[in-house]
DNA sequence: CGTGGGTTTGATGGAGCTCAAGGCACGTGG
DNA sequence: CCACGTGCCTTGAGCTCCATCAAACCCACG
């Protein structure tokens, strides 16, 4: 399928917005999207051939694995993001969606020649890359000095905010995206641990569970905002 | 004092090695070098005129604090590096030298101009800044999974990389940049246990310490490369 | 010689990992 | 419609590893 950028919901805010309407018009020549039921896999971590994308609705893990084939977290991806490693020759990460998923995909080589072509293009890549880094540092700062519901509490923060439309205010009432297995692998924790960690938080109040993935934030300042 | 390039060591491999012998003239009349001894402060977090700089010798390390006054290390910058975060209002870290050090500072407004200048700058950058990307998945990738030698053996093999003037094949003989507290601050552990986990790798056969900092690896394969 | 920063080592307790069992929701086939 | 299987989640019990507290050491430096 080709490109709709005209309806596209992340016009305004991804990457490309930086462009004119007829760069915009030729980048999209180049680029197809596609959609991703959840579980399926974007990109493989080895792939020679990689490509990048923005994604348009959903949500996309990014993953590598340990040795002993346990799978860690290294980011999420929501709409308007952008992945892809534009430099390696080939991929380090499974991409993989967490919910369905729209995106905008290019090959490789095509980004390159528009990022050669459109320096705003590549300033505006530059920008997102460091709000990865940040939101990288930020997860690493999750690692330390406090105790597993504290980090449970952190992590639900920030998944609030990313549920959220606006920018500064978290959703207090939203579905989690990540299975419990996924949240312990952004965190360090195992399944077991981050259960009990819910548990422990809904029981102190500071949280509500609806079913099995729904979550209501009931103290947003006890659980300490996440930058 | 006003820079040098013709003599600079990381004329080659800094992010100003895309510039043509005029456009690094001209960008070097923006910049200037400063010099710091271990412990001094590059940047510090909450800083509004920010600057950036590409680090030309020593290291540097980039901080953050937890609300209980704690030191989270985020990441190191080693010769060539960049530092600064071009689009944020104010500075979100600290940047500290790790040991005496020799850097090429300019202003952001002139760094900014630069880029919408030198297209290539900007692409050197946003590929530094994948790359730095990619180091802080490495470092999340530590979090989990393991104990606290394999944690500590991997950041060793870490170091011997960054310590080899190949970027290949790591230096099997260096001293540590980091005292203990920092690579615990690091890797999400305390000073005892990286002390500990230190004399067990060497016990084990895996490395041998001559003195407090300096590090042979004796057995690399069985420290687990860290990417 | 004393002081202080960094490091090592020991003893102890607790947070979280492991293993194991059970529950709930959902889909599939009889 | 029910029986069954499969994923995902929860809960429990025991044990391991690491954080914590405490003390001593090393060494550079004034």
């Amino acid at each position: 399928m080709s490109l709709a950028c005209e309806t596209c919901p992340v016009r305004d805010s991804a990457a490309c917005a930086v462009l004119s309407e007829d760069e915009r018009a030729e980048l999209a020549k180049a680029g197809r999207t596609r959609r991703l039921k959840r579980g399926e896999l974007l990109f493989a971590a080895g792939d020679e051939d990689t490509a990048c994308a923005t994604l348009i609705s959903g949500a996309l893990k990014v993953t590598s694995f340990a040795e002993d084939g346990s799978e860690r977290i290294l980011a999420l991806i929501h709409p308007s993001g952008f992945v892809g490693e534009m430099f390696a020759p080939f991929a380090s990460y499974d991409v993989v969606a967490l919910t369905d998923s729209q995106l905008c995909v290019f090959a490789k080589a095509d980004m390159n020649r528009a990022l050669e072509r459109h320096p705003a293009l590549t300033r505006a890549l530059l920008r997102r890359s460091q709000e990865d880094l940040h939101r990288a540092h930020m997860l690493l700062a999750l690692g330390s000095g406090m105790g597993a519901s504290d980090k449970v509490g952190k992590l639900l923060m920030a998944l609030a905010q990313a549920a959220s439309e606006s920018p500064c205010h978290p959703r207090l009432n939203f579905q989690l995206p990540l299975t419990r297995g996924e949240m312990a692998s952004m965190l360090g924790l195992t399944i077991e641990t981050v259960s009990r960690a819910l548990t422990a938080l809904e029981r102190d109040g500071l949280i509500k569970r609806e079913g099995a993935r729904g979550i209501e934030i009931i103290e947003p300042a006890r659980l300490e905002l996440l930058d």
